[in-house]
DNA sequence: GCGACAG
DNA sequence: ATCTTGTCGC
């Protein structure tokens, strides 16, 4: 039974996703958010071996960048049939800038979050985790505020240094950054340009590529995202203008 | 000072 | 993220 939610939120002031419960309304403010926050990732994991479900994030823009749409889906993790989801229309809660990005997703993405009827064993997210210049990328945000367990996968690298990973589905390397692990580059499919998986919040950074890994049976990217992905996009087109 | 820079 | 034309391959 597939449920299908949308909601519409005008923004930031109605979002409880940080310590006081709005956005931030400055970058330095944003900063010290994250300060506050990053104490409290768990990464000590390892996390779930055997989820039931698994939900995949993500958001689509609308070509004018005012408007978005997130989307989250949630996956039977071993059949990998959508088994719920929701979608949130809103504006984007801050401007884009590279180390603060999850504070203009994060507001819709939890409102899509709170629509939903299955509450999931595992979150995906399409962003970094630990492999973030202070070590609290989206993936760690989102796990932190949910107190679920969440991994970063990200399609381009953010921060750190790697050798490229054997050519294979299963090939992987570390990622470094300022002298510690951060991640690993991932190939999950052979020949395809690898991903980058970082632990976000109660999970090991090894369970997370083996989670990534039973996510991803055909294409470069999990099966969670792309749920994810086409519900957003479908959302957006639905609503035009 | 000059680049790099998740989505 | 989104726009954008063709091209290579199953």
């Amino acid at each position: 039974m597939t449920m299908k939610l949308l909601s519409q939120h005008s923004g930031p002031a109605d979002n409880n996703f940080m310590i006081n419960g709005r956005s931030p309304g400055s970058v330095a403010e944003a900063l010290r958010i994250q300060d506050e926050l990053r104490p409290l990732v768990d990464l000590v994991g390892p996390g779930p071996t055997a989820p039931a479900t698994a939900a995949g994030l993500d958001v689509a823009y609308a070509e004018s960048g005012d408007r978005l749409a997130a989307a989250v889906t949630v996956l039977d993790a071993t059949t990998l049939a959508v088994v719920d989801e929701a979608v949130s229309v809103g504006r984007p809660a801050f401007a884009y800038v590279p180390g603060l990005f999850a504070f203009r997703e994060l507001p819709a993405l939890l409102d899509a979050l709170d629509r939903l009827t299955v509450r999931p064993d595992l979150l995906v997210c399409d962003g970094h985790g630990l492999a973030h210049p202070r070590r609290f990328g989206l993936a760690c945000h989102l796990g932190v505020v949910t107190g679920l367990p969440s991994i970063g996968v990200g399609k381009t690298p953010l921060v750190g240094q790697w050798d490229e990973p054997g050519p294979r589905r299963g090939a992987s390397t570390p990622l470094r950054d300022g002298g510690e692990v951060v991640g690993r580059v991932l190939r999950t499919r052979d020949g395809v340009k690898p991903v980058f998986v970082s632990v976000g919040h109660r999970m090991s950074l090894d369970n997370a590529v083996d989670r990534v890994l039973a996510l991803t049976p055909r294409y470069r990217l999990p099966e969670t995202t792309r749920t994810a992905d086409r519900l957003c996009r479908a959302a957006l087109a639905a609503r035009p203008r």
